[in-house]
DNA sequence: GTGGTCTAGACCACC
DNA sequence: GTGGTCTAGACCACG
């Protein structure tokens, strides 16, 4: 379970471990029943503020991803894997939606956006990499 | 020249001004010689501090879309119709860019993507208002 | 007799007004005894207000390199051109010895200056447009 | 890290503030990593109203010279030499050339200008103050 | 503690 | 009248 911060994309730190957990549960890394790092090792591990990671952590718990375990920790809930993508593929409807508002203030014709998407498109590769 | 200010939508009031001022120029509206509202009168008519207004208005001249003519105003420059149509399409490339690279992290395979993207440009109709 | 004016440049107006009779006075296209446009027609023929023309042919006056003319208007004085050849010189001397202060203070060396200066000069033409 | 404010120098205050940082970047006293001082911090030392001071930072942030630290501070950006470098030999640069067209507008002569400049860099110390 | 934004009101030079 | 600058003080999210 790897987790990269950025302090300097102007996302909350808070937020960035909060969506890395979500991707690691849509994409299997993590699974129901497995615990996530207690908030002083992983706040140790980023050199961060154990507050930070608290609070990543009572946001997931506030969307049912992880669950305390008295006298354990944080575990991964049985409903996080289908919470966790469907969020995901609604995350990317909703942003091709704003993306296409965008393009219609701009006035672009929706053949103009059409080509737009194919060309970006022809270069995505499927692994999250810009290519 | 209309400009409508949303307080709560999370934007900067300046960045609002900026941008419709932008897309004012993108679409003709606003033409080369054509002056802006003075900063005291958009402040007036926007019910919001005149220091706002100028500080869209600095934001508008650092990237050459509008110049000082002095005593008379800030006028809309020659380069500027240039500028903001490239900007517009640059824009949505960048955003479209960044839907796929999510999309790649969220492992979604290429057909799916475009499922979507289908699906949500049958519902665009160029207005810029979401249907 | 002619006056261009940018009012786009940041100069005042009535300071590009001065210059420019200064610049006639001292290459001699205005002469002793030359009498000045009135201060409407110019205001005309510019297309600005005559408050502002008023004010650069105050300051040249200020500078007894234009007096008036009881009944006929304002003519460039006998010192005029000694006045304004001497400032002309004045004002390059003060121009380069900025310049060097401020390659001072980025620590630019004498040579690395004098090469700048050097490439610059092998463009200069005499004739004042950049080549 | 010391920045110094001439309030009467007709400069204003913030592009006092950032041509500081900027020499001090070009010429190593800030290197990439470093953080600037606080917003609150310069406005108390320099006596100022710290919107001033963030003005400053702002364009800063804009040349992308500095870039915020979530909840840390504005640190000098990894690109900030290069960027200061560049800008401060290209500045004189600059100033050489509009020194150069006010003189062929005066139409002083190639070896005019030459013994001018000889005579000026004759008195240049390479410390930035007039000698 | 940090920066980011906004308001309110002042003074300046210029036209 | 115009923009440009500065001060004073407030509120916000973030760490």
């Amino acid at each position: 379970m790897l987790i990269n911060i950025n302090p300097t994309n102007g996302l909350a730190v808070y937020d960035q471990i909060a969506r890395q957990i979500k991707f690691a549960v849509a994409n299997r890394v993590l699974r129901p029943g497995d615990l996530v790092p207690s908030v002083r090792e992983l706040a140790k591990n980023l050199a961060i503020n154990p507050n930070t990671v608290a609070r990543a952590y009572r946001e997931l718990q506030a969307e049912q991803i992880i669950q305390t375990v008295r006298g354990t920790g944080l575990e991964i809930t049985v409903a996080a894997p289908e919470i966790c993508r469907n969020a995901r593929q609604e995350l990317i409807r909703l942003r091709l939606r704003e993306v296409l508002e965008e393009a219609g203030r701009s006035q672009l014709s929706r053949t103009q956006v059409k080509q737009l998407f194919d060309k970006e498109l022809s270069q995505y590769d499927e692994t999250g990499n810009a290519s």
